[in-house]
DNA sequence: GAGCAGCATTGATGTAGGTCAAGAGCCGGC
DNA sequence: GCCGGCTCTTGACCTACATCAATGCTGCTC
Protein backbone atom coordinates (compact mmCIF):
# COMPACT_ATOMS: atom_id res chain seq x y z
CA UNK A 1 0.00 0.00 0.00
CA UNK A 2 1.63 2.84 -1.07
CA UNK A 3 0.48 6.41 0.42
CA UNK A 4 -1.69 8.41 -1.42
CA UNK A 5 -0.27 10.70 -3.76
CA UNK A 6 -0.39 14.26 -2.92
CA UNK A 7 -0.15 13.43 0.76
CA UNK A 8 0.06 16.16 2.81
CA UNK A 9 2.35 13.99 5.35
CA UNK A 10 6.08 14.00 4.22
CA UNK A 11 6.31 9.94 3.96
CA UNK A 12 9.31 8.12 3.63
CA UNK A 13 8.47 5.05 1.74
CA UNK A 14 11.20 3.42 2.80
CA UNK A 15 10.53 3.50 6.72
CA UNK A 16 6.55 3.32 5.61
CA UNK A 17 7.77 -0.12 3.96
CA UNK A 18 9.88 -1.19 7.03
CA UNK A 19 6.81 -0.64 9.32
CA UNK A 20 5.08 -2.81 6.95
CA UNK A 21 7.51 -5.40 7.15
CA UNK A 22 7.36 -5.37 10.81
CA UNK A 23 3.96 -5.92 11.11
CA UNK A 24 3.03 -2.38 12.17
CA UNK A 25 -0.48 -1.35 11.85
CA UNK A 26 -1.70 1.05 11.64
CA UNK A 27 1.42 2.71 10.13
CA UNK A 28 1.59 5.56 11.83
CA UNK A 29 2.25 9.07 9.17
CA UNK A 30 4.74 10.22 12.16
CA UNK A 31 7.02 7.29 12.57
CA UNK A 32 7.44 7.48 8.61
CA UNK A 33 8.05 11.52 8.85
CA UNK A 34 11.10 12.16 6.42
CA UNK A 35 11.63 15.57 8.14
CA UNK A 36 10.84 14.43 11.69
CA UNK A 37 14.45 14.32 12.59
CA UNK A 38 14.39 18.63 11.34
CA UNK A 39 11.45 19.05 14.20
CA UNK A 40 10.76 18.53 17.87
CA UNK A 41 9.24 15.11 17.28
CA UNK A 42 12.90 13.57 16.94
CA UNK A 43 12.64 13.92 21.29
CA UNK A 44 10.34 11.09 20.84
CA UNK A 45 10.70 7.24 20.34
CA UNK A 46 8.75 5.80 17.56
CA UNK A 47 6.68 4.22 20.06
CA UNK A 48 6.07 7.61 21.65
CA UNK A 49 5.31 9.25 18.04
CA UNK A 50 2.41 6.38 17.77
CA UNK A 51 0.73 9.25 20.75
CA UNK A 52 1.70 12.35 18.67
CA UNK A 53 0.40 10.73 15.52
CA UNK A 54 -2.91 10.05 17.52
CA UNK A 55 -3.42 13.67 17.73
CA UNK A 56 -1.91 15.42 14.81
CA UNK A 57 -3.55 17.09 11.72
CA UNK A 58 -2.44 17.92 8.46
CA UNK A 59 -2.74 21.09 7.23
CA UNK A 60 -1.86 21.97 3.56
CA UNK A 61 -1.71 25.96 2.11
CA UNK A 62 -1.40 27.69 -0.94
CA UNK A 63 1.12 30.69 -1.24
CA UNK A 64 -1.11 34.15 0.51
CA UNK A 65 -3.23 32.30 2.60
CA UNK A 66 -3.81 32.89 6.26
CA UNK A 67 -3.23 30.26 8.78
CA UNK A 68 -4.10 32.23 11.80
CA UNK A 69 -4.75 35.60 12.95
CA UNK A 70 -2.96 37.83 15.69
CA UNK A 71 -5.69 37.58 18.46
CA UNK A 72 -7.30 34.29 17.42
CA UNK A 73 -7.83 31.79 20.61
CA UNK A 74 -4.28 29.77 20.68
CA UNK A 75 -5.78 25.88 20.04
CA UNK A 76 -3.56 24.66 17.80
CA UNK A 77 0.42 24.87 17.35
CA UNK A 78 1.75 23.71 14.47
CA UNK A 79 4.96 22.00 12.67
CA UNK A 80 6.02 23.70 9.19
CA UNK A 81 6.64 20.10 7.05
CA UNK A 82 7.15 21.89 3.83
CA UNK A 83 7.28 25.09 1.98
CA UNK A 84 7.73 28.71 3.93
CA UNK A 85 5.29 30.58 6.26
CA UNK A 86 5.70 34.18 7.85
CA UNK A 87 4.93 35.31 10.85
CA UNK A 88 3.75 39.10 11.52
CA UNK A 89 2.35 41.59 13.77
CA UNK A 90 0.73 44.52 12.68
CA UNK A 91 0.06 48.17 14.07
CA UNK A 92 -3.31 50.00 13.57
CA UNK A 93 -2.46 51.57 10.36
CA UNK A 94 -1.06 48.72 8.11
CA UNK A 95 2.37 49.05 9.07
CA UNK A 96 4.24 45.43 9.33
CA UNK A 97 6.93 43.79 11.24
CA UNK A 98 7.38 40.40 9.83
CA UNK A 99 9.09 38.62 13.05
CA UNK A 100 10.00 35.71 11.59
CA UNK A 101 10.02 33.00 8.60
CA UNK A 102 9.99 29.44 9.00
CA UNK A 103 10.69 26.54 7.17
CA UNK A 104 10.74 22.60 7.28
CA UNK A 105 11.08 21.50 10.47
CA UNK A 106 10.24 24.85 12.48
CA UNK A 107 8.12 24.95 14.98
CA UNK A 108 4.94 27.64 15.40
CA UNK A 109 2.02 28.95 17.63
CA UNK A 110 4.80 28.71 20.98
CA UNK A 111 2.35 31.08 23.39
CA UNK A 112 1.65 31.25 27.14
CA UNK A 113 -1.38 33.39 26.35
CA UNK A 114 -4.50 31.83 25.53
CA UNK A 115 -4.69 33.59 21.97
CA UNK A 116 -2.00 33.71 19.08
CA UNK A 117 0.49 37.13 19.50
CA UNK A 118 0.98 37.18 16.08
CA UNK A 119 -0.27 36.53 12.84
CA UNK A 120 0.54 33.57 10.13
CA UNK A 121 0.42 33.39 6.19
CA UNK A 122 1.83 31.08 3.94
CA UNK A 123 4.74 32.46 1.34
CA UNK A 124 4.96 29.79 -0.73
CA UNK A 125 2.89 26.51 -1.14
CA UNK A 126 3.10 25.14 2.95
CA UNK A 127 2.25 21.70 4.26
CA UNK A 128 2.30 21.83 8.63
CA UNK A 129 1.10 19.17 11.15
CA UNK A 130 -1.23 20.61 13.31
CA UNK A 131 -2.11 19.58 17.08
CA UNK A 132 -3.95 20.65 19.59
CA UNK A 133 -3.00 22.45 21.93
CA UNK A 134 -4.30 20.64 24.98
CA UNK A 135 -3.70 17.59 23.46
CA UNK A 136 0.10 18.37 22.97
CA UNK A 137 -0.01 19.31 26.53
CA UNK A 138 -1.10 15.92 27.66
CA UNK A 139 1.42 14.56 25.55
CA UNK A 140 3.97 16.41 27.42
CA UNK A 141 2.80 16.12 30.36
CA UNK A 142 3.54 12.05 29.73
CA UNK A 143 6.98 13.07 27.87
CA UNK A 144 9.28 15.17 29.29
CA UNK A 145 11.30 14.61 26.56
CA UNK A 146 9.31 16.61 24.80
CA UNK A 147 8.77 19.46 26.82
CA UNK A 148 12.94 19.61 27.22
CA UNK A 149 13.06 19.86 23.62
CA UNK A 150 10.49 22.65 23.14
CA UNK A 151 12.11 24.53 25.58
CA UNK A 152 15.65 23.95 24.19
CA UNK A 153 13.17 25.20 20.62
CA UNK A 154 12.20 28.15 22.60
CA UNK A 155 15.84 29.16 24.22
CA UNK A 156 17.03 28.97 20.56
CA UNK A 157 14.65 31.30 18.98
CA UNK A 158 14.97 33.88 21.68
CA UNK A 159 18.57 33.97 20.54
CA UNK A 160 17.93 34.81 17.06
CA UNK A 161 15.04 36.82 18.20
CA UNK A 162 18.18 38.99 20.27
CA UNK A 163 20.12 38.50 16.99
CA UNK A 164 17.10 40.39 15.08
CA UNK A 165 17.11 43.22 17.67
CA UNK A 166 20.58 43.93 17.29
CA UNK A 167 19.72 43.69 13.42
CA UNK A 168 17.07 46.10 13.47
CA UNK A 169 18.22 48.34 15.83
CA UNK A 170 21.61 49.09 15.15
CA UNK A 171 22.27 47.66 11.56
CA UNK A 172 22.38 49.04 8.51
CA UNK A 173 20.17 48.49 5.40
CA UNK A 174 23.39 47.04 3.68
CA UNK A 175 24.01 45.11 7.17
CA UNK A 176 20.50 43.94 7.11
CA UNK A 177 20.57 42.29 3.91
CA UNK A 178 23.70 40.76 4.13
CA UNK A 179 22.64 39.55 7.16
CA UNK A 180 19.50 38.15 5.93
CA UNK A 181 20.79 36.21 2.69
CA UNK A 182 23.52 34.75 4.94
CA UNK A 183 21.08 33.54 7.26
CA UNK A 184 18.69 31.97 4.48
CA UNK A 185 21.70 30.62 3.51
CA UNK A 186 22.71 29.02 6.58
CA UNK A 187 19.40 27.78 7.74
CA UNK A 188 19.22 25.76 4.20
CA UNK A 189 21.89 24.15 5.08
CA UNK A 190 21.22 23.56 8.36
CA UNK A 191 17.83 21.41 7.18
CA UNK A 192 20.61 19.93 5.18
CA UNK A 193 19.65 21.38 1.06
CA UNK A 194 21.93 23.45 -0.94
CA UNK A 195 23.13 26.57 0.85
CA UNK A 196 23.62 28.06 -2.41
CA UNK A 197 22.31 29.67 -4.54
CA UNK A 198 19.77 30.70 -1.66
CA UNK A 199 16.06 29.76 -2.20
CA UNK A 200 14.35 33.33 -1.77
CA UNK A 201 10.56 32.46 -1.99
CA UNK A 202 9.36 35.90 -0.11
CA UNK A 203 8.63 39.48 -1.87
CA UNK A 204 10.61 42.26 -1.34
CA UNK A 205 8.03 43.68 0.58
CA UNK A 206 7.93 40.66 2.68
CA UNK A 207 12.04 40.93 3.09
CA UNK A 208 11.49 44.75 4.17
CA UNK A 209 8.99 44.25 6.76
CA UNK A 210 11.25 41.63 8.36
CA UNK A 211 14.31 43.97 8.28
CA UNK A 212 12.41 46.73 9.20
CA UNK A 213 12.92 48.43 5.06
CA UNK A 214 10.80 49.54 2.48
CA UNK A 215 10.81 47.48 -0.92
CA UNK A 216 12.44 50.08 -2.63
CA UNK A 217 15.67 50.15 -0.26
CA UNK A 218 15.77 46.38 -0.30
CA UNK A 219 15.44 46.55 -4.14
CA UNK A 220 18.34 49.16 -4.29
CA UNK A 221 20.76 47.46 -1.89
CA UNK A 222 20.26 43.92 -3.60
CA UNK A 223 21.06 46.11 -6.89
CA UNK A 224 23.68 47.38 -5.33
CA UNK A 225 25.15 44.28 -4.15
CA UNK A 226 24.95 42.60 -7.69
CA UNK A 227 26.31 45.79 -9.41
CA UNK A 228 29.74 44.71 -6.58
CA UNK A 229 29.70 42.04 -7.89
CA UNK A 230 28.91 40.26 -3.99
CA UNK A 231 25.86 38.46 -5.23
CA UNK A 232 24.06 37.51 -7.99
CA UNK A 233 20.21 37.22 -9.19
CA UNK A 234 19.32 34.41 -10.55
CA UNK A 235 15.82 33.57 -13.02
CA UNK A 236 14.21 31.42 -10.78
CA UNK A 237 13.88 34.48 -7.57
CA UNK A 238 17.58 32.15 -6.18
CA UNK A 239 19.83 34.87 -5.34
CA UNK A 240 23.75 33.49 -5.52
CA UNK A 241 26.21 34.30 -2.85
CA UNK A 242 29.18 35.01 -4.93
CA UNK A 243 31.33 36.94 -2.03
CA UNK A 244 30.49 34.95 0.78
CA UNK A 245 33.61 36.61 2.98
CA UNK A 246 32.26 40.22 2.35
CA UNK A 247 28.49 39.30 2.75
CA UNK A 248 29.59 37.63 6.02
CA UNK A 249 31.60 41.03 7.61
CA UNK A 250 28.98 43.03 6.12
CA UNK A 251 26.49 41.09 8.05
CA UNK A 252 28.75 41.25 11.53
CA UNK A 253 28.89 44.75 11.03
CA UNK A 254 32.94 45.49 10.35
CA UNK B 1 17.90 35.44 64.88
CA UNK B 2 17.33 37.88 62.58
CA UNK B 3 18.87 37.58 58.84
CA UNK B 4 22.18 39.56 59.05
CA UNK B 5 21.57 43.02 57.72
CA UNK B 6 22.59 43.46 54.30
CA UNK B 7 22.32 39.70 53.78
CA UNK B 8 21.98 39.65 49.77
CA UNK B 9 18.75 37.09 49.96
CA UNK B 10 15.64 39.12 50.47
CA UNK B 11 14.66 37.35 53.12
CA UNK B 12 11.10 38.02 54.79
CA UNK B 13 11.03 37.84 58.15
CA UNK B 14 8.07 36.37 59.18
CA UNK B 15 8.33 33.30 56.87
CA UNK B 16 11.95 33.17 58.48
CA UNK B 17 10.33 32.92 61.59
CA UNK B 18 7.93 30.43 60.56
CA UNK B 19 10.01 28.10 59.47
CA UNK B 20 11.68 28.32 62.55
CA UNK B 21 8.55 27.93 64.89
CA UNK B 22 8.39 24.44 62.79
CA UNK B 23 12.04 23.88 64.00
CA UNK B 24 13.08 23.57 59.91
CA UNK B 25 16.54 23.45 60.11
CA UNK B 26 18.67 24.97 58.67
CA UNK B 27 15.79 27.57 57.45
CA UNK B 28 17.03 27.72 53.56
CA UNK B 29 17.00 31.40 52.17
CA UNK B 30 14.67 30.44 49.26
CA UNK B 31 11.52 29.33 51.51
CA UNK B 32 11.91 32.73 53.30
CA UNK B 33 12.50 34.86 50.05
CA UNK B 34 10.41 37.64 50.14
CA UNK B 35 10.08 37.94 45.68
CA UNK B 36 9.79 33.92 45.32
CA UNK B 37 6.46 34.60 44.06
CA UNK B 38 7.65 36.85 40.99
CA UNK B 39 10.33 34.09 40.09
CA UNK B 40 10.35 30.56 38.47
CA UNK B 41 11.11 29.37 42.05
CA UNK B 42 7.20 30.14 42.62
CA UNK B 43 6.55 26.63 40.87
CA UNK B 44 8.59 24.87 43.59
CA UNK B 45 6.99 23.62 46.85
CA UNK B 46 8.50 24.15 50.41
CA UNK B 47 10.05 21.06 50.48
CA UNK B 48 11.80 21.14 46.64
CA UNK B 49 12.93 24.82 47.51
CA UNK B 50 15.22 23.20 49.75
CA UNK B 51 16.94 21.52 46.81
CA UNK B 52 16.88 24.60 45.06
CA UNK B 53 18.85 26.69 48.48
CA UNK B 54 21.44 23.98 48.48
CA UNK B 55 22.46 25.45 44.85
CA UNK B 56 22.26 28.73 44.78
CA UNK B 57 24.86 31.51 45.65
CA UNK B 58 24.09 34.81 46.25
CA UNK B 59 25.79 37.68 43.72
CA UNK B 60 25.85 41.42 44.72
CA UNK B 61 26.56 43.93 42.06
CA UNK B 62 27.52 47.54 41.82
CA UNK B 63 25.50 49.74 39.15
CA UNK B 64 27.54 49.10 36.23
CA UNK B 65 29.33 46.08 37.32
CA UNK B 66 29.41 43.46 34.59
CA UNK B 67 27.76 40.24 35.29
CA UNK B 68 29.04 38.21 32.31
CA UNK B 69 30.21 38.93 28.67
CA UNK B 70 28.93 37.64 25.39
CA UNK B 71 31.10 34.25 24.80
CA UNK B 72 31.71 33.81 28.13
CA UNK B 73 30.88 29.74 28.72
CA UNK B 74 27.25 29.85 30.07
CA UNK B 75 28.10 28.06 33.51
CA UNK B 76 25.07 29.77 35.57
CA UNK B 77 22.28 31.15 35.40
CA UNK B 78 20.36 33.68 37.84
CA UNK B 79 17.35 35.25 39.07
CA UNK B 80 17.17 38.96 39.74
CA UNK B 81 15.90 39.75 42.98
CA UNK B 82 16.90 43.79 43.47
CA UNK B 83 17.89 46.16 41.47
CA UNK B 84 18.08 46.40 37.32
CA UNK B 85 20.39 44.70 35.10
CA UNK B 86 20.10 45.17 31.06
CA UNK B 87 21.01 42.92 29.06
CA UNK B 88 23.17 43.59 25.10
CA UNK B 89 24.48 42.57 21.96
CA UNK B 90 27.70 44.50 20.76
CA UNK B 91 28.92 45.23 17.25
CA UNK B 92 32.87 45.05 16.56
CA UNK B 93 32.41 49.16 16.17
CA UNK B 94 30.70 49.03 19.47
CA UNK B 95 27.08 50.02 18.23
CA UNK B 96 25.24 48.30 21.18
CA UNK B 97 21.67 46.89 20.90
CA UNK B 98 20.36 46.44 24.69
CA UNK B 99 17.92 43.71 23.87
CA UNK B 100 16.20 43.76 27.49
CA UNK B 101 16.08 45.66 31.32
CA UNK B 102 15.44 42.95 34.02
CA UNK B 103 14.37 43.49 37.94
CA UNK B 104 13.00 41.73 40.71
CA UNK B 105 11.90 38.30 40.02
CA UNK B 106 13.18 38.39 36.44
CA UNK B 107 15.21 35.13 34.78
CA UNK B 108 18.67 35.54 33.34
CA UNK B 109 20.73 33.46 31.67
CA UNK B 110 18.50 30.90 29.19
CA UNK B 111 21.04 29.36 26.29
CA UNK B 112 20.80 26.35 24.97
CA UNK B 113 24.57 27.33 23.53
CA UNK B 114 27.43 26.63 25.50
CA UNK B 115 28.28 30.03 25.63
CA UNK B 116 25.85 33.47 26.45
CA UNK B 117 24.66 35.13 23.03
CA UNK B 118 24.74 38.59 24.87
CA UNK B 119 26.44 40.51 27.76
CA UNK B 120 24.43 41.21 31.21
CA UNK B 121 25.86 44.13 33.27
CA UNK B 122 23.88 46.35 36.52
CA UNK B 123 22.26 48.93 35.49
CA UNK B 124 21.47 49.89 39.20
CA UNK B 125 23.01 47.99 42.45
CA UNK B 126 21.73 44.90 42.17
CA UNK B 127 21.34 41.28 43.55
CA UNK B 128 20.45 38.24 42.41
CA UNK B 129 20.20 34.43 42.75
CA UNK B 130 22.99 32.72 41.06
CA UNK B 131 22.40 29.12 39.92
CA UNK B 132 25.08 26.38 38.40
CA UNK B 133 23.64 25.65 35.14
CA UNK B 134 24.54 21.72 35.63
CA UNK B 135 23.09 21.78 39.09
CA UNK B 136 19.83 23.25 37.91
CA UNK B 137 18.98 20.81 35.09
CA UNK B 138 19.45 17.98 37.23
CA UNK B 139 17.08 19.51 39.92
CA UNK B 140 15.04 20.14 36.28
CA UNK B 141 15.18 16.79 36.22
CA UNK B 142 13.23 15.32 39.03
CA UNK B 143 10.85 18.40 39.22
CA UNK B 144 9.13 19.15 35.72
CA UNK B 145 7.09 21.58 37.29
CA UNK B 146 10.69 23.88 37.17
CA UNK B 147 10.75 22.84 33.87
CA UNK B 148 7.72 23.96 32.61
CA UNK B 149 7.21 27.13 34.03
CA UNK B 150 10.55 27.78 32.25
CA UNK B 151 9.36 27.32 29.09
CA UNK B 152 6.55 29.47 30.08
CA UNK B 153 8.91 32.36 31.08
CA UNK B 154 10.74 31.26 27.83
CA UNK B 155 7.07 31.79 25.66
CA UNK B 156 6.61 35.06 27.21
CA UNK B 157 9.55 36.44 26.84
CA UNK B 158 9.30 35.83 22.97
CA UNK B 159 6.26 37.14 22.98
CA UNK B 160 7.97 40.17 24.53
CA UNK B 161 10.90 39.91 21.84
CA UNK B 162 8.30 39.89 18.81
CA UNK B 163 7.00 43.35 20.43
CA UNK B 164 10.22 44.79 20.75
CA UNK B 165 10.82 43.89 16.66
CA UNK B 166 8.09 45.78 16.19
CA UNK B 167 8.73 48.79 18.03
CA UNK B 168 12.23 48.60 16.44
CA UNK B 169 11.29 47.66 13.12
CA UNK B 170 8.35 49.99 12.59
CA UNK B 171 7.75 52.68 15.12
CA UNK B 172 8.60 56.25 15.15
CA UNK B 173 11.24 57.61 17.83
CA UNK B 174 7.78 59.01 19.72
CA UNK B 175 6.01 56.06 19.53
CA UNK B 176 9.19 54.11 20.71
CA UNK B 177 9.32 56.68 24.07
CA UNK B 178 5.51 56.21 24.49
CA UNK B 179 5.83 52.28 24.47
CA UNK B 180 8.81 52.56 26.88
CA UNK B 181 7.84 54.72 29.46
CA UNK B 182 4.21 52.24 29.10
CA UNK B 183 5.97 48.83 29.94
CA UNK B 184 8.62 50.58 32.49
CA UNK B 185 5.02 51.46 34.82
CA UNK B 186 3.33 48.24 33.84
CA UNK B 187 6.05 45.75 34.20
CA UNK B 188 5.89 47.77 37.94
CA UNK B 189 3.04 47.06 38.32
CA UNK B 190 3.04 43.52 37.55
CA UNK B 191 5.78 43.13 40.55
CA UNK B 192 3.58 44.90 43.13
CA UNK B 193 5.23 47.95 42.59
CA UNK B 194 3.99 51.28 42.23
CA UNK B 195 3.55 52.26 38.56
CA UNK B 196 2.65 56.26 38.43
CA UNK B 197 5.32 57.73 38.86
CA UNK B 198 8.03 54.82 36.53
CA UNK B 199 11.16 54.54 38.32
CA UNK B 200 13.98 55.00 35.25
CA UNK B 201 17.12 53.95 36.82
CA UNK B 202 18.45 53.72 33.29
CA UNK B 203 20.42 56.28 31.33
CA UNK B 204 19.50 58.39 28.34
CA UNK B 205 21.69 56.00 26.32
CA UNK B 206 20.69 53.02 27.31
CA UNK B 207 17.12 53.66 26.75
CA UNK B 208 18.33 54.86 23.29
CA UNK B 209 20.06 51.65 23.06
CA UNK B 210 17.66 49.74 24.01
CA UNK B 211 15.36 51.57 21.48
CA UNK B 212 17.43 51.93 18.45
CA UNK B 213 17.39 55.57 19.22
CA UNK B 214 20.66 57.99 20.21
CA UNK B 215 20.62 59.84 23.23
CA UNK B 216 20.39 62.87 21.80
CA UNK B 217 16.79 61.63 20.24
CA UNK B 218 15.51 60.19 23.25
CA UNK B 219 16.23 63.35 25.04
CA UNK B 220 14.15 65.28 22.45
CA UNK B 221 11.31 63.45 22.36
CA UNK B 222 11.59 63.30 26.56
CA UNK B 223 11.55 67.14 26.47
CA UNK B 224 8.83 67.30 23.63
CA UNK B 225 6.47 65.00 25.61
CA UNK B 226 6.91 67.21 28.83
CA UNK B 227 5.92 70.02 26.86
CA UNK B 228 2.83 68.58 25.75
CA UNK B 229 2.28 67.55 29.58
CA UNK B 230 1.72 64.53 28.80
CA UNK B 231 4.62 63.21 31.09
CA UNK B 232 6.81 65.31 33.74
CA UNK B 233 10.25 64.63 35.21
CA UNK B 234 10.63 64.60 38.81
CA UNK B 235 13.61 65.12 40.24
CA UNK B 236 15.05 62.16 41.36
CA UNK B 237 14.62 60.89 38.05
CA UNK B 238 11.30 59.26 37.93
CA UNK B 239 8.81 60.36 35.23
CA UNK B 240 5.22 61.18 35.90
CA UNK B 241 2.76 59.68 33.32
CA UNK B 242 0.47 62.49 33.49
CA UNK B 243 -1.80 61.41 30.53
CA UNK B 244 -1.90 57.43 30.20
CA UNK B 245 -4.06 57.89 27.36
CA UNK B 246 -2.54 59.64 25.09
CA UNK B 247 1.04 57.33 25.81
CA UNK B 248 -1.03 53.83 25.43
CA UNK B 249 -2.85 55.26 21.84
CA UNK B 250 1.05 56.54 20.74
CA UNK B 251 2.45 53.38 22.16
CA UNK B 252 0.00 51.44 19.86
CA UNK B 253 0.82 53.40 16.63
CA UNK B 254 -2.48 55.22 16.63
C1' DG C 1 31.66 74.48 49.05
C1' DA C 2 35.01 74.31 44.92
C1' DG C 3 36.10 71.40 41.40
C1' DC C 4 35.31 67.59 38.59
C1' DA C 5 33.18 63.84 35.97
C1' DG C 6 29.38 61.94 33.96
C1' DC C 7 24.85 62.64 32.29
C1' DA C 8 21.32 65.50 30.11
C1' DT C 9 19.82 69.09 27.20
C1' DT C 10 19.82 72.03 23.22
C1' DG C 11 21.20 73.82 18.70
C1' DA C 12 22.99 73.60 13.84
C1' DT C 13 23.71 70.74 10.19
C1' DG C 14 24.04 66.27 7.52
C1' DT C 15 22.33 62.00 5.52
C1' DA C 16 20.36 57.28 5.23
C1' DG C 17 16.55 55.73 4.08
C1' DG C 18 11.58 56.91 3.29
C1' DT C 19 8.00 58.63 0.03
C1' DC C 20 5.98 59.42 -4.28
C1' DA C 21 5.81 58.38 -9.00
C1' DA C 22 6.68 56.11 -13.26
C1' DG C 23 8.14 52.19 -15.92
C1' DA C 24 9.72 47.49 -16.73
C1' DG C 25 9.68 42.67 -16.33
C1' DC C 26 6.99 38.55 -15.43
C1' DC C 27 3.36 35.28 -15.29
C1' DG C 28 -1.08 33.20 -15.49
C1' DG C 29 -5.61 33.27 -17.78
C1' DC C 30 -8.23 33.20 -21.72
C1' DG D 1 -0.25 35.42 -28.16
C1' DC D 2 -2.41 39.29 -25.79
C1' DC D 3 -4.15 41.27 -21.52
C1' DG D 4 -4.22 42.46 -16.67
C1' DG D 5 -2.25 42.38 -12.47
C1' DC D 6 1.63 41.53 -9.84
C1' DT D 7 6.24 42.42 -8.21
C1' DC D 8 10.48 44.65 -9.06
C1' DT D 9 13.35 48.47 -10.35
C1' DT D 10 14.73 53.14 -10.87
C1' DG D 11 14.55 58.15 -10.29
C1' DA D 12 13.59 62.66 -7.91
C1' DC D 13 12.76 64.53 -3.78
C1' DC D 14 11.96 64.82 1.35
C1' DT D 15 12.20 64.12 6.28
C1' DA D 16 13.07 61.83 10.64
C1' DC D 17 16.64 60.97 12.98
C1' DA D 18 21.81 60.98 13.38
C1' DT D 19 25.91 63.57 13.99
C1' DC D 20 28.72 67.08 15.75
C1' DA D 21 29.34 70.54 19.09
C1' DA D 22 28.44 73.37 23.09
C1' DT D 23 26.54 74.18 27.45
C1' DG D 24 24.01 73.11 31.66
C1' DC D 25 22.98 70.12 35.56
C1' DT D 26 23.84 66.84 39.43
C1' DG D 27 26.14 64.57 42.69
C1' DC D 28 30.84 63.22 44.70
C1' DT D 29 35.31 63.93 46.39
C1' DC D 30 38.33 66.22 49.17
Amino acid sequence: MQPPKGSPFNLDSRRLAEAKSRGDAPPSPCAACSVQQLTVCSALANDELREMAAIVQSVELEAGQPLFDEGEDADFVYNVTAGCVKVYKLLPDGRRQVTGFLFTGDFLGLANQETYAFSAEAVSPANLCRFPRRKLEAVMERFPKLEKKLLSVASHELAAAQEQMLLLGRKTAREKIASFLVSLSKNAARRGQPDNPARVPMTRSDIGDYLGLTTETVSRVITQLKGEGIIALQPNGQIELRDRETLDELAEGF
